[in-house]
DNA sequence: TTAAAGATATATCGAAGCGATATATAGTGA
DNA sequence: TCACTATATATCGCTTCGATATATCTTTAA
């Protein structure tokens, strides 16, 4: 088996500590990675198949009264797989922000609307800053640090980003100030 | 026609200054918005002929020596469009950032090993950071301010996770060490 | 008590996007 | 003149995304 892709890796990663079906996964990972990594039932479940024929998960079958249902849980060629990618450097890294498109295509507009899409840009931080607020309350104390880490990053980044189209929009309308007194 | 999709509006915002090739929109798109926006030659193409027959742009041959080349340039509906746009409320914002994944799931490895996980992303956002700042020397005096104000954000933004890789770095190992000792 | 609504579980499909590459010509430097 | 790079357009397979189909179980409330 050739390179698994990283979303082979979010599901090894959370089948690690406990057996999960496929519909948990795709809901931890909705409350969890898909901030900086997302998966659909699309991926998942052709995944966990594939990773079921590697022999890098187990599946076993845990109905909950009379549905069906499957449960993996990682191998030790599992465990190994996702050690070693671990290990080796990052490489994906993308970002797709509307925001900074219109904002960079902005001149197109009077100066007083370009704002309004520094106004909006920063709603939408500090309404992400409060979903992970909420998800950082429902957190207990835990062994694994990580999760934490990340989340608190991601509350850290929305504030910075929040901050800085605060801090633009004010210095768009000093530029604009100072060419109409000035 | 139903809703562009924002790499047509990348296309509208390239070709409202000056007309322009596909070739060209890649070339700026790759040394620009990519950091915020890609667009690939397989959706350049078909996009622009849509925005043709759309009537947002116009097509004219503008060959070099003998090659035949299409150079496009914005129409008053096009410029109308891309500004009704601009002034709706960006939507998509989307992140995959494989090291944060991978921080996520770094208490599969020791301690040490994960610290090492900050230091290739910190590498890798001063990597970036040094790219946005060699793209800031080639631009000189300009009328439109908007692109720099998204470049310097991005050094700003590449620079605040940078820092945020290092403190974590510190935070983690200095965790370690007072597990150890108390 | 039963009907509706919502949660759990798996699967699939079309549309869109991505990266790589094919094809061809033009210019540039060794 | 040969190799390399830049310009220019086009295409193709693969992956991903989002929405939805199907089915069963649980909860809630008229």
């Amino acid at each position: 088996m050739d390179q698994l892709s990283p979303t082979a890796y979010v599901i090894l990663g959370f089948v690690r500590s406990e057996p999960r079906s496929g519909y948990e996964i795709k809901a931890l990972v909705d409350e969890s990675t898909r901030f900086f990594w997302a998966a659909s039932y699309g991926q998942i479940y052709p995944e966990l198949k594939r990773l079921s024929e590697a022999g890098l998960i187990v599946g076993s079958d845990s109905p909950t009264g009379g549905r069906k249902r499957t449960v993996y849980e990682i191998t030790a060629d599992g465990t190994d797989e996702l050690r070693a990618w671990l290990r080796q450097a990052p490489e994906t890294f993308e970002m797709r922000d509307e925001g900074l498109l219109k904002l960079f295509f902005a001149d197109a507009l009077p100066h007083e609307e370009a704002i309004e899409i520094l106004r909006s840009m920063r709603a939408r931080r500090l309404a992400v800053h409060e979903q992970l607020e909420a998800i950082e309350k429902t957190k207990g104390e835990v062994d694994d640090p990580f999760p934490m880490i990340v989340l608190q990053g991601g509350l850290e980044f929305t504030q910075w980003f929040g901050d800085w189209c605060e801090r633009m929009e004010a210095q768009i309308l000093d530029a604009a100030l100072e060419k109409r007194s000035g």
